[in-house]
Parts: C-alpha cells; structure tokens; sequence
DNA sequence: CTGAAAGCGCTAACAG
DNA sequence: CTGTTAGCGCTTTCAG
C-alpha cells in the first residue's frame, strides 16, 4: 500500500479512500481516486483481509455450528442446509466458514474457537436447547438458531406442527385407523416432539389409534415393523426422512410390501441428486429456504437491525407411492 | 489481554507466551504459566483469530474454489468433496472457507479475493487449465488442484484412464460388441477426453465398435438413445453419473428397456444419501478420498514441505443393474 | 480536499 | 526466565 501510494504520490490514506468500494466516495477528488486505482492496478495491490479484518474488528464471515464435529455435508437435511447458507452468503456478500477444528475438543475449546473473532456471526443448528449455545447468546454473541427455536435467539424453522397434522390428514382420507407414530430415540428432540404431538393431536380427533414408537436402531426397527402388523396398524408416520428410509429398508428386508401391507411417510422431502424422483409420502420442508433466512436474519443482526424473534416457513404435502387407501 | 496481564501481575507478552499451545513451551515457568492461564481462564478471556492472523500473516483457513459461483454441494460429486475437504481440514487442525461472493465479478476481483490473505491456500476442482489458476500459480499463492491435474501444480486425481478401460473390459466379457461412448459436450474436460480415450482404445482392441456422442441437452440425449438402437448398439458408456442418469432419464421416457434393451455405465460412483442402492454400474472413484488428500498436500506445502506433483488414486468397478449379458 | 499520527491485538526480536 | 520495543497493514480521528 506504502507503495502504491508512493508511486501516485499521494499518502497512505489517500490510497485507502481510493479503494473503498462505496463508502466515503466523495472525500477524494475523482481525478486522484483514478490515478490511484490505476496506480494499485499496474502495481498488482491487493488490499490486505486480515488487516482489514483486525482494523475493521470483522470479517465478513459467517460460520455453522451444528454440534460437534464437522456438519456431515452427505445427509440430505445439510446438503440442503449449506445450499441455502451459500445462497445467503452469496446475497449478502459474506463468506461461510465450516470448522473443522472442533472435533473432540472441550464445550469451552468450542466457544472460544466460534468466538475468536474469525466469524462474526454464527447460524447454529443444534435440536435442543444447548449450554454452548446460551454462553454464546449470553456472551452476546451474533448467534441465529436454524431448525430449533432456541430461548432468546433469532429463529428460522419450518412449520413443524401443521405438517405433521397434514400427514394425520392424508392417512385419514386413505382409510387408515390405526397408525405407528415413529419418532425420534431422543425426546430432547425439540421439533420432533412438536411433530409427534401434533400428528397424535390431530390423528385422535380424526380417530386414528395411534402408537408410539422410538427405535434407536436397525433392529429395533425391524421389531417396530413387525409389531406394528401385528397390531393392525395399517400406517408408520416417521418424524423425519431418514427415519422413513430406514423403515422401508426394514420392510424391505422383512418382506413387507409398502403400500401393500403397509403405509409409510417422512418429513423433510430434501430431492434426491441426479434427478432422482423419490417414492416416499412425505412433507416437503423448505430447509433450503430456511437457512438462506438465517443469514439474512443473522446479516440483519450485524447491520444493528432489529430482527423478528421467530420465522416460521410453511410445508407442504409430497404424495409419494409409499401409502396408498386401505383396501 | 493487558487485562489478563495486569492481573496475573505479568506482562503482555507473558500472558501471550503462556496461552501458546504447543510451540515455546519451556520459554515461561510452568508456575507462572499456569497462573496466567488460571487468571484468562476468570476472566473469560479468548484470543483474538484476527490480530493473530495479521500478525502470524496466516488465517489457518482454506478455501474452495470450484468454478464461477458459489461450490454445489446438491451435486452429489461435491458433497464427496465437500466432505472430504472437511476431513482433511480436521487432521491438519484447519477450517474450510466456502467463498460466497465470487459470483458474477470479473476474474480479476476473483483472484484478487481469493489472494487477498482471508486464506492461506486453496484448494481448486476446474475441468480445464483456467486463467485464473495460472495467475494464482505465478504470484506463488498455494494452490493444489482436485480432479484434473494442472501444469506446476500439485495435483490430486482418480485413474481416469483404467477406470474407462475396465468399463470397455466389462462390456466386452458381456458380450457387447458395439456401444456409443457418451462424452461431455465440452472437450476441454480434461478427465472425460481421457475417460473417452481410454475407453476406445481399450474398445477398438476388444473388437467393440464405439461411435462418439456429445449430447448437449435432454433432446440431444434422447437422439442419442434412438440413434444407438437404430445403430445396432447394445451398450451406452457415459463418461460420468450424472450423464449416465441423464440417459436413464431418456431411455425411461422413450420406452427403452435397460438393461434388456440397452446397457448404460456411468463414472464416479458417489453413493446415494439415506442408503439408497445405486442400481448403475458405474466406476467407484474415491473423490472424498482424493480431496481429503488435497488438504493433506496443501498443507504440506503451507509448512514448506515437498510434495509430489501428481497422486492417482485407483478406481474399481462397480456392477450395478444397468447392464446385462447381450443375448 | 488531503496528510500525519495513533492504534486495532498480537508476537518476534532483543535486552535485562 | 521475564519485560520492553517495534511493527504486521489498515483505517479513523484530527489538523492542515
């Protein structure tokens, strides 16, 4: 830079104005803000980030936390979640960091990391209510919660609620009266629960049975399967996609036809890649969407705005091949 | 930090020596040491990313750089990337930068971002020798490239050619003895003009006659599928997945029967997310692998090691449903 | 409209 | 073993 402004004759400072992109535009005549450009131009200058970062006091970037250990890009749900992040760092010209240095680290390792200064703001997805995350909030934190309303932190998530009530709807007008309700193993599960009390809520008023079930793994879910023929369910609602796939594959492996014996549906309805159509019943949520709205949430909060305390997205019913009417 | 100094009754430069990791280690009394770090501990102090990055002039970020636009992570082949960026990013202890602002600037404010210290080297996946890699090349900034090897730049790729040659090899011990090799429409791809090499040569040697195709768009493609059968060929090689299933897609709508009808094989062999089987044969390349190894080599070159011009990983075949015996 | 000085928070040198 | 001095590259006062 010492250069630059050597070369057009001008001080250090004059250069620095020269490049500001927007800002203070008329405090340098326009004839010097030229030469000096194409000073810096010629001379190949770049201004310096991490001077600018410590001067400034950011950086203009925006990290994820979703718990520990780095955000496995291969699940569906955060394909679709860094998709939307990158659509709104784009939009709001920020860079998204992903850590990859929190593995295995103490929870007081972790905030320091997130709060070192090498973002300035945070979009956290954690399914419950996390100390990490309220030291961060309490620190005052820049800190966006996707997914899971957290107490005191700008919130984007979908509604949770009325899509699990939709489900209840479509097993109705197909007939069914007696479904398995499958959730998550972990009722800490902040939206999970919401969608089982809801679908249980709005099945009982449509007088479907309902039973609850909360496998934890590939076996527990073949016995869920099983018991749920046994019992005359006619229908597996599953808290989530993933949930729904590893039931099909357990019905897969038992012989049981879906739709035939068995109805079953999701929640998430993340595409497949390749243009892959995906057989599954489910309600499509708009995670994409969402965490676009994080950042904008999170660009807001950084800007001095004020930003609305909770933004709910709405969902929809994907008809897939996975129920059909009871015969 | 003065805070933390004024405390423990040391100075600065104590408190900074004693937060030190690993480094000068016996430099400071462990006594002291401890106290230091006792007292930062209170006082909820953390050292500040950014004014260690100006002053060490490094961030111990890397970034990505995959083309104009910000990386596609629904592309199934990113996610692996991704993924495996991730990977390496934890065993060197280093965070991955998704660069969000890159779209739609010149090349020059490109590589001025990507220059300008935010990270301190860069992992780069472009199909052909760029401009703007040989910029970042000559002014000595850190750079490996993913995917396809690029002149004076450590390179990290998959065995193109025995992939495309195990493909000809399978088609040929099921009989086949015409197919139409499906190539990129771009033949500046460095890898999918090896793929295609390979695979004829491999081909014109087995005795399978193999017509070129290039198809640029969905009519193209399905064009292609019905000059194949008028032809009289019994197998469509496709140079990678996406392509492969973009003719599925075709031979689907047009009533073509696979594999009775016509076998396909694709190439990269990512796996589907929620366990899904992939029904394709294709060829399993190891991409997270390959980027995984990417960090490994950038961050050897950022320590100032050596490192080899060129890894090849191998590749095998992956015998899928979408090509049987010729009958 | 432009320049000079001060400092963001930290660490590498050198003294003590 | 610890403290002092200087400066990373930039921008924000405050004078000129």
């Amino acid at each position: 830079m010492r250069d630059v402004a050597e070369k057009a004759g001008v001080s250090v400072m004059a250069v620095s104005l020269a490049l500001r992109s927007d800002g203070d535009a008329g405090r340098l005549a326009p004839e010097t803000r030229e030469r000096v450009r194409a000073v810096a131009a010629e001379l190949g200058y770049v201004q310096n980030a991490r001077a600018r970062a410590l001067r400034l006091g950011r950086t203009n970037v925006i990290g994820l936390y979703a718990g520990h250990g780095y955000t496995n890009v291969r699940l569906p749900f955060f394909t679709e979640v860094v998709s939307g992040l990158q659509e709104g760092c784009e939009q709001v010209r920020r860079d998204l960091l992903l850590h990859g240095v929190f593995h295995a680290t103490s929870e007081g390792d972790i905030v320091r990391e997130l709060a070192d200064g090498r973002i300035d703001g945070l979009v956290v997805s954690v399914p419950f209510s996390s100390t990490l995350l309220m030291t961060l909030r309490d620190s005052g934190f820049p800190v966006v919660s996707l997914v899971d309303p957290q107490p005191g932190v700008p919130s984007v998530t979908v509604d949770d609620a009325n899509g699990a009530s939709q489900i209840a709807d479509h097993l109705h007008e197909l007939g069914h009266r007696k479904a398995v309700y499958v959730s998550s193993p972990d009722a800490r599960i902040a939206s999970a629960e919401k969608r089982l009390a809801s679908f249980c809520a709005r099945a009982q008023s449509l007088g479907i049975a309902t039973d609850i079930a909360r496998p934890v793994d590939e076996d527990h879910r073949h016995g869920v399967v099983r018991q749920a023929l046994a019992n005359g369910a006619t229908a597996l609602a599953c808290w989530n996609d993933v949930s729904a796939y590893g039931i099909l594959s357990q019905c897969e492996t038992a012989g049981v036809r879906v739709p035939d014996d068995l109805s079953v549906t999701g929640f998430d309805g993340v595409p497949l890649p390749y243009g892959l159509r995906s057989d599954l019943t489910t309600i499509e949520a708009p995670w994409a969407e969402a965490a676009r709205l994080a950042v904008l949430r999170l660009d807001a909060m950084l800007n001095g705005e004020e930003v609305p305390a909770l933004t709910t997205l709405p969902v929809r019913l994907a008809p897939g091949v996975t129920t059909k009417q009871v015969s």
